[in-house]
DNA sequence: CACCAGGCAAGTA
DNA sequence: TACTTGCATGGT
């Protein structure tokens, strides 16, 4: 996989669709409460979820952190499985609490590999999940590789199905691009919205997708 | 009606 | 190691 065909993906779907402004957020810890209710779910679906909590003024650390989790269950509802996302919530938030005083800027502020390490020893936190929160509630430079990812590399003849593991094309972008957070902010949210718009037929592509010829 | 959505962990062989 | 399954709502 060549550096300079990931540049010019990059540069393609840049030039149709223009800046995306990612993440759909206020703030940081909106940013990673997003973050764990996205998990193979429908964007609406979650900012219904978000938009609840935040009516009720509840979108905050510590608000958050002492409500029970039958509470928080049942108001993260919409989102769809709330209990487990109440549980993998109810984690993180925890190890910030015990590890970090409940402060967010504390705990985003160090080096980027230990973030996202510490972010993955959670329980319910995988590697999408720990690399959306580092790099754009963070701030730190590492990919976010979706499914929206490896369906749209793997049409192009990018990857292959099969050697398509999560690591490894991460790491293919990481070892092609420079370590630039605005630059893997603008690529991943490029993604979502190239998918979410022109992949909507399952194994193929659309006839007007901008890749088409890429 | 069926299918899908910005995953992850646990169970099975 | 490599599949498979549970988790769940709301939109198309």
């Amino acid at each position: 996989m060549s550096a300079d065909r990931l540049l010019e993906l990059f540069n393609r779907l840049q030039d149709h669709f223009g800046p995306q402004h990612w993440w759909p957020a206020e703030t940081p810890f909106e940013i990673m409460v997003g973050a764990v209710l996205t998990q193979n779910t429908n964007w609406q679906n979650v900012t219904k979820a978000i938009d609840g909590l935040k009516s009720l003024g509840l979108l905050e650390f510590h608000l958050l952190d002492s409500l029970p989790i039958e509470e928080l269950a049942r108001l993260i509802r919409p989102c769809g499985y709330y209990n487990l996302k109440a549980r993998r919530l109810k984690n993180l938030l925890s190890l910030i609490r015990d590890n970090y005083h409940g402060d967010l800027e504390l705990f985003f502020d160090q080096e980027v590999g230990d973030l996202r390490q510490e972010l993955l020893a959670v329980k319910g936190i995988g590697p999408e999940t720990a690399d959306s929160i580092t790099l754009y509630a963070a701030g730190k430079p590492t990919f976010v590789v979706d499914t929206y990812t490896l369906r749209i590399l793997s049409r192009h003849d990018m990857i292959w199905e099969d050697e398509a593991d999560y690591h490894s094309v991460q790491e293919m972008f990481m070892d092609s691009l420079p370590l630039d957070v605005a630059l893997f902010n603008e690529y991943h949210a490029l993604i979502v919205r190239t998918a979410k718009e022109y992949c909507k037929k399952k194994n193929r592509c659309c006839e007007d997708c901008p890749l088409n010829g890429f």
